[in-house]
Formats: C-alpha cells, structure tokens, sequence
DNA sequence: GGCTGATAGTACTACGTCTAACTATCTTCC
DNA sequence: GGAAGATAGTTAGACGTAGTACTATCAGCC
C-alpha cells in the first residue's frame, strides 16, 4: 500500500526473528515527515524563507508583544544548538526580519525581536502554512485527524519526559 | 500537555483567525520525527555507524541475497540525492562495509554489494535497532498503535502519490 | 570585595547533503 | 552505423548545523 509495506514484507522475509511492528510504523513517521517538510517548504520558499528561519520568526511572533526572545530560548524551542541560532540570527538580520536588541538589565544577553517587516511577513507566511498543512491532513476525516492527534501527542509527551527529565 | 499545547495556546491568542488543528499535528509528528530520530541514532551509535549510513546497509540487507542494488536505486528509495549517495558509499566502502562492483552488462552503472563485515555489521545493529524501536512505542497500548499505524499508512500513501504522480 | 563557577553569545572547524556541471555509456531511430 | 537524447555516476562548490573553544558577564560565597 505504501512504501514501507514493501520494506517491512522484505524485512519478514529476511529477519522473521524480529518484532517489525515499531520499525514499521516508525519508518512511516519519518518518511512522513520528511515528505511533509517538503511540501510545508514549497510555502516558505514562495515567501523567500527557509523552513529555520521560518520557525524563528514564528516562534517571535506566537510569544506575542513585543515579539522577544533571547537566542538561547529560540535555540531550546526549536531543539538547536545555540551556535546554530546565532548563525540563523544573522541571516535574519541582514534580510532586515529582526534586530539584535541589548538587554539592559544583563550585558551578556541579546533581545531578539522581529522588525516591523519581519512582522508582516510571518504573518502572511503563517497563513498560507496554516492552510497547506490543513491539506496535508485532508486525505483524513475530522475524526480520523483527532485520533492521530491524540495518539501522537500521548507519544511526545512520553519521548519529551524522556528526554530531559533533568537530572 | 506537550510543547505543542503550549504553541497551539499562543497561536490561538496571537491568530485567532486561523485554523491551527493541522499545524498542531504536523508540528508534532515533525517534533516526535526528530526526537525519536536522536534516539535511534543512539544505537547505531553504539555500532559505529551514522543514520544516513546504517539506512543504506539495512537497505541493501533487506533486498535480500546477493545483497546488491545500484546507488541510484539506493538513493531513491531512501529520498535523497544521487551525489549525496555517492559520498555515503564512499565512506561506507573505505570502512570496508560495503564494496563496488562494475556491472558487466552496463558499464554506467555500479553494484553496491555488503560485504561480510557489512552483512554481520547490519545484522546485529537492527537486532538492537528493531527492540529499540519497539520500546520507543511503549507509551502506548497495542490497540494504539495499530491505530496509529493505520493512520500513518493512510496519510503516508496520500503524500507519496501526491508527490511523484509521474507525468 | 574578590574568587569560583555558571551562563550568554559567538568564532572556528568539520561534516553531510544539495544543486549544477561534467564524463561516460547506453538507447533509439533514421 | 551514426547522430541525438537519455541515463549512471561522480566532482566541485555552497549551505546549514553541530561540537568545541573562547570572551564577557553575572551570581554566590567566603
């Protein structure tokens, strides 16, 4: 039926010692989303933004007014290395999408925040993401797209724990 | 619940025009697509072995015996680019997992063949792989996740038409 | 008040992948 | 049988990110 029907029954063939199920449903979460990303891309790019630098203007702007993060918050937001988001920052910057702020009350940190033209742009980008998303999903009924929904949050919430149940 | 609760809420404020239902499970299947992907990589890890490298050994393993396919092959199915595979069998040969072999009936092309170190190699990652997987999904019922397997199948078939309906 | 350790951000380097260009070979068709 | 176009693989250069090391600054404690 898809592609990974066909990798598992190589799969059973080869190794009908092994429990294939979680590889299977797994493989499919990722090609998934790895296809998805794709799609969610072709948007961005007609906005003349890449998906990362994307998600830090959207991340700015869902914080709401006035549209400011310290680059590490974005970095753990967005499951980055900080040296990473400095360099997204300075893309950012010189397309003019935000400004580098000083914060007053402690000189090591810096104040990301989105300029007004950075403002008007995720705004009309997250639009159109929002729409083609809701097409991604519309080979699914509304129930159908309410129990994927809970099933995946039920396994984030169990992977996020998992993974920085601080020590 | 999750980190995408807390998005959703900060959307729904921010953009209460917009239908997020999508956004939301998108982001969290991209959000659970990257975290289990740092968890499984753990264990190629522990074998010596990177993701991108692991996926073209067990590829070629799957496809049973003589355990060849062409790069080009390779790369399609694993939905990358030709040259990127190039440079992935380049290190899996020099590590000696894999080796060339000219095709007799057209020179263009190359066989990727496992060799026996890579065949062991292979055997015992997915062994470890495969149980890691299955712990991965434990969080939820046996119910659950046949559901969401179904799910993934039926939306992962839709995207894959969706994408190369060949013209 | 001054040392010690923690924290914020960045520069530097390495790495994996992509796009585009290139070579070699095969296929088709006249 | 020879030209035109398609196909297989590789190379070269660009890009985004991670890891590491470094600077500057803050917080806690004696």
């Amino acid at each position: 039926m898809d592609h990974v029907d066909v990798m598992l029954d190589q799969w059973s063939r080869e190794r009908p010692d092994l429990d294939l199920a979680a590889v299977g449903t797994l493989g499919r979460l990722g090609r998934l989303a790895l296809l998805a990303g794709r799609v969610v891309e072709e948007v961005f790019k007609q906005h003349g933004l890449q998906r990362g630098e994307f998600d830090v203007l959207a991340t700015l702007r869902r914080s709401g007014a006035p549209y400011e993060l310290m680059p590490s918050e974005l970095a753990e937001l967005l499951l980055m290395s900080r040296a990473g988001m400095t360099s997204r920052i300075d893309r950012l910057e010189s397309a003019g999408l935000v400004e580098r702020r000083t914060d007053p009350a402690d000189r090591r940190s810096v104040r990301i925040a989105l300029t007004a033209a950075g403002r008007a742009l995720v705004d009309s980008a997250f639009t159109d993401h929002a729409a083609n998303e809701t097409a991604l999903l519309s080979a699914l009924s509304g129930g159908e797209r309410a129990t994927l929904d809970g099933l995946l949050r039920k396994l984030l919430a169990d992977v996020e724990g998992a993974q920085s149940p601080a020590p």
